[in-house]
DNA sequence: ACTTATAGCGTACGATCGTTCGTGCTGTAA
DNA sequence: TTACAGCACGAACGATCGTACGCTATAAGT
């Protein structure tokens, strides 16, 4: 009855990956395993293994799979406003309703990711890394981009704005997820709003005109 | 030649433990092992465990070392300052050195261990979780205090001030620890300082005489 | 001196890990 | 119809996991 064609595969395969995603959101890269991804999926541990080759390369494939997710809920919804301070008030806002919505049962992959394999040398590590440097350079370009519009302060840091939202963001995902903290999110928000000033209103063209 | 008394098991444990917290602050507590832990020591594993009597006694044993350990190296140095505004600098002073330091080879233990079981429950969750509160609850009082005596604004809200300081520390750590960022800790500290007011002179008695 | 408690070891168990190999079965192409 | 490519399977591999049992040797208590 299985027809087993080219598309069927990318099916099959695009399965273990979303199951791969959710396990590992939750058990974490290293906690996930072929045998009990296999009887989750209905298949054999030869059979699943064989779109992959190794549990690396599944591992791998897993990041990238939960990497286009955050992309996509995110991101992609934000993408088309107006670089700079609106998109990065919108990014933020975005970040929290990801967290909010529970896109990966067991809370952001990323995070998740990022400190189990930063002590594991490896292309899983180096993959995080890359992705995470990426993402700090988004949210640093709209900083730089709004500072130089005047909606942040002249002497800002977008290096440092792009930190503290991450940490922030960070900070309520962990929150949410070990303390079991609804509250996590407001506090986020409001620690977002302070960092990229008022909830409004905002004109930075004039200010710090000692020191 | 070995001469099994009481006090020599206690340092055989404490041996046993301590470095485990330094294997687990790298590994994991789930990535921790038996066997291998052993080998570490010079010891077989049944004699290993037979101080723990299992691997998640043993996990218990590592978290509450590690916590003794953070507790000495970041809050013991600065518990006899003045409670509030001036502990609270203090404390987080203290707790940047202690990233800064490289206490934990693996990085912020706690950090770790809360992303890594916050999805696993079970006594380690449970006692993680609860360490993690206590810790809150000692910024946020802190924080408390210095806000009744006016060295925070008025409206300030301790338990957020004490969620946007751990998040900021716990991203320095993640900071560092990924991406191999330096630069972190000097961003956790100049986050620190706009949280709890400039550098040095500070005084909110009279301020949001408005709203 | 004799008993008792205990630290540590060696061995073994069943389970599960990631991986490899050989074998069908099915849809597609020649 | 025949040949082929590819998906999935079952079985088995060696390794390692956590745990249990039994033994030896020593220090402490009487």
């Amino acid at each position: 009855m299985a027809r087993r064609t080219r598309e069927d595969t990318d099916n099959t395969r695009t399965t273990i990956v979303d199951r791969a995603v959710d396990v590992a959101s939750t058990d974490g890269l290293e906690g996930l395993t072929i045998g009990r991804l296999a009887s989750q999926v209905g298949m054999s541990k030869s059979g699943l293994i064989r779109h992959f080759g190794t549990k690396e390369k599944l591992q791998l494939a897993a990041l990238e799979a939960a990497t286009a997710r955050f992309t996509a809920e995110v991101w992609t919804p934000v993408a088309g406003e107006p670089p700079g301070h609106v998109r990065l008030r919108a990014v933020c806002a975005s970040w929290v309703s990801y967290l909010r919505r529970g896109v990966f049962p067991g809370g952001c992959f990323l995070s998740a990711a990022s400190l189990e394999f930063d002590d594991r040398p490896g292309p899983v590590r180096d993959e995080v890394a890359a992705t995470m440097q990426r993402w700090l350079w988004v949210l640093a370009r709209d900083a730089e981009i709004a500072r130089e519009a005047g909606d942040l302060p002249h002497d800002a840091d977008p290096q440092q704005l792009a930190f503290e939202l991450n940490a922030t963001l960070m900070g309520a995902n962990w929150a949410h997820r070990l303390l079991r903290d609804q509250a996590a999110f407001d506090r986020a928000q409001v620690a977002v709003d302070r960092l990229l000033g008022g909830s409004s209103e905002h004109e930075f063209e004039h200010a710090n005109m000692s020191a």
